[in-house]
Parts: C-alpha cells; sequence; structure tokens
DNA sequence: CAGTTTACAGATCACCTGTTCTGGAAACGA
DNA sequence: TCGTTTCCAGAACAGGTGATCTGTAAACTG
C-alpha cells in the first residue's frame, strides 16, 4: 500500500469555497488555493482536478453546506407564513456576517462563468426552482392555513419573495449599505399582508 | 502641429463597452480590446488610460447610453402606471435581444470589481436609487390619479419592481429560459392590482 | 526489513497578462 | 521642404497563469 493523505478534503475544499466565494473564479489564482488551503498543487490537482474542477466542487459544497441549510426551515415540512417571515429575518441577520457580503456564491458564478459553462447555468436554473418552490409550497400552505387572505397567489408572491432574496445578494455584493437592503425585503414582506 | 487620431473615440469605446459587457472585466484581455476596437495598445492607453479606466468609462457610457435610455419612459414628467408596466414590457421584448442576453453590465460590475473597486460599489448604489426613485415617482402619481387602490404603497411596490428587475437581469445573464424570466416579472407587476 | 505504491514539495513549463518602449509614418505650420 | 508634434504598429518587458514533472519522503504489505 502506499502514503496517506495528509489533508482533510472536506477542510480544504471548505477553504478553497471561502476563496471562490470571497474573491471569485477569475481573482483566485491556484497559487492563492495552494496559499489558502495548505494543499500543494499536487494534492489540489491529484484529488480535485483541475481548477474549474476545484471550483466545481466548492460551489456544490456551498449549495449543500451554505444554501441548503440556510433554506432548511423554509423548506421543512411544515412551514407556512411564520418560516417565510423567519427565513428573511435571517437573510438580514445573515447581512451582518462578514462571509456573506460576498453574496451568492451560486449567482456570483453564475454572473461570471455561465455564459461559457453550461454545467453553472444549469445550477443557477436549478437554485431558482428550489428557491421558488419552497416559497410557494410555503406560502401555498399559509394561504390553506388562512394566514393570508383568501385571494392571495402564492405563486406569484413566491416568485416576488425569491427574485428579491437573489437582488439582495446582488446588493450586499455590490456593497449596498446593510438598511438599503432590508427595506428591499421589508418592501417584499408587505405584499404578503 | 501634429498628426491626427485615426479612429473615433465613441465607437471605440462602443466595441469595448460591448466586449466588457459580455465577456466581463477579467475575461475580457487588453489584446481582446486591440482586436475588437481595431485601435492599438498606443491609441487604447493614450485616450483612455490603462485596462481600468478604459472599463470605466465603458461603464459609464453603458449607464448613459444603454440604462438612461431604458429609463426614459419611466422618468418622463408624467409617467405613471401605463409608463411602469410599459417598461416591464419593454424590458421583455429586451430579452430577445442578443446584447441583453448579457444581463445588466452595472450589476455585473457591482458582481466582480464592487469589492475592490469604490468607484464601481458607487455606481452599483447610484444605480439602485435611480431605479427604485423612477418607479416610486410613477407610483406615486399612479396612486394620485387613482390608477391603483388608495391603500397603495409607492415605496414598497418600487422596491419590489425594482429588485425584480435586477433580478431579471442576473438571470438572463445566468442563461436561465426567457419565459422563466418573464414570470418573474409579471408576478412582480401582479403586485399593482 | 525490503518492496511497492502513493503523496508531497517545489521546480519548471509554455503561455498569457497589463504595460511600456521603439522606430517610423502622418499631418500641419513656417 | 523642413521641423515639430502627435499618432500608430508592433516588439519587448516583467511578472503571473494553469498545468505538469521530478525527486524524495512516507506508509503499508508481505
Amino acid at each position: 500500500m502506499a502514503r496517506h493523505r495528509e489533508f482533510d478534503p472536506e477542510v480544504a475544499l471548505e477553504d478553497a469555497m471561502r476563496l471562490f466565494w470571497e474573491k471569485g473564479y477569475h481573482e483566485t489564482s491556484v497559487r492563492d488555493l495552494v496559499a489558502g488551503t495548505g494543499v500543494s498543487h499536487a494534492g489540489l490537482y491529484g484529488t480535485f482536478g483541475n481548477k474549474e474542477e476545484v471550483f466545481a466542487s466548492a460551489l456544490a459544497r456551498y449549495k449543500a453546506e451554505v444554501m441548503d441549510r440556510l433554506m432548511a426551515e423554509l423548506t421543512a415540512p411544515e412551514a407556512s407564513l411564520p418560516q417565510v417571515i423567519g427565513h428573511y429575518e435571517r437573510l438580514f441577520e445573515l447581512g451582518k456576517d462578514p462571509r456573506f457580503r460576498a453574496g451568492c456564491m451560486i449567482c456570483n458564478a453564475a454572473v461570471d462563468r455561465a455564459h461559457e459553462d453550461p454545467e453553472i447555468a444549469a445550477q443557477m436554473r436549478a437554485h431558482l426552482e428550489n428557491l421558488t418552490a419552497a416559497f410557494r409550497t410555503a406560502l401555498t400552505r399559509a394561504r390553506d392555513k388562512g394566514e393570508v387572505r383568501a385571494d392571495f397567489d402564492p405563486a406569484a408572491a413566491a416568485d416576488v419573495l425569491a427574485a428579491t432574496q437573489m437582488a439582495m445578494a446582488l446588493m450586499i455584493r455590490g456593497q449596498v449599505e446593510l438598511n438599503r437592503i432590508m427595506a428591499f425585503g421589508r418592501s417584499a414582506l408587505a405584499i404578503l399582508k
């Protein structure tokens, strides 16, 4: 048999994800990855493949470890109006976390790579559908429970809340002040009244 | 006296804008600019400065020649509900124009450069305020004219329409199908009812 | 302990980056 | 026509890029 790996791929991928998330694909060089993860070129290429593949793995990790967790309460079986509002309140809290100043890694990736990497375009579309489906399910339940008015349109409202969430991610990456971003969120929640 | 310039800076800047808009800052090299504009390195550096300054000029041109024109009807003195709806219909039409598949150049720039160029962050904030102010003014007029219900909140609706417009720009750059994007737009317009 | 296999660290590769430099052509006034 | 000034085309520059290669250290099997 042979020598063991000296690094934990999960930890290395977490570091790589942070780098790509914050600085974007183009501004993160392979040398940045080596320095930021503590893993050598050989280790990186050996376990993950080339730069594009490291990025793809990092993006997958973001989806699973960041986005899915963020959406967990909203996608819970009994989620309805309180979870929708709670979700937005969580977004407001996240705005204070320096990590999230980098916005949404999926949206960022779509901006700089979707036009030349169909895989990323597909992830963007999937993200979009996950987001709207989560809001739509919870809001439909809210209507059925009578938490909103009877003529309320869950699908349309879900689109508005999903679009606003994406716009908020774009704004926070664009260095817009948190208070202004929160105002957008509250304006979107107002349609639930 | 001296030799005359052989190229038209306006034309060159238009070409540069297109390149940066479509491919983004990082994926557009100075050699791409030379090839795409037909202007030599010396000409580029002599009239515009370095790559960052060419980008800044291109972005300014986008703001004035693309975004301001796009917003013209909405910001007209007597704009109210019909112009708001007309604006969104124009966005839907633009989705068919290949140029606009690249999304909004200001938003794209914010994603890949706002975190390291305060000038671009400022442009993003300004864009945001222009957008919301335009919707807010027109919607306030709509309410005063009785085109919408009396308890309608123009400021909140303006935020929703502005956020949705940005999200739509993000989606079109992310290769989301036009029909899906238009559905988001129609969902946002539904709050006016 | 020998043998084999794998991982590691760093040198190295060819190429591309933004920028500057150089030689010479063009345009005008005197 | 000469002199001055500006512009142009492309070579050249230093440094950075993603990717690969090389020699060696490590770890397990038999």
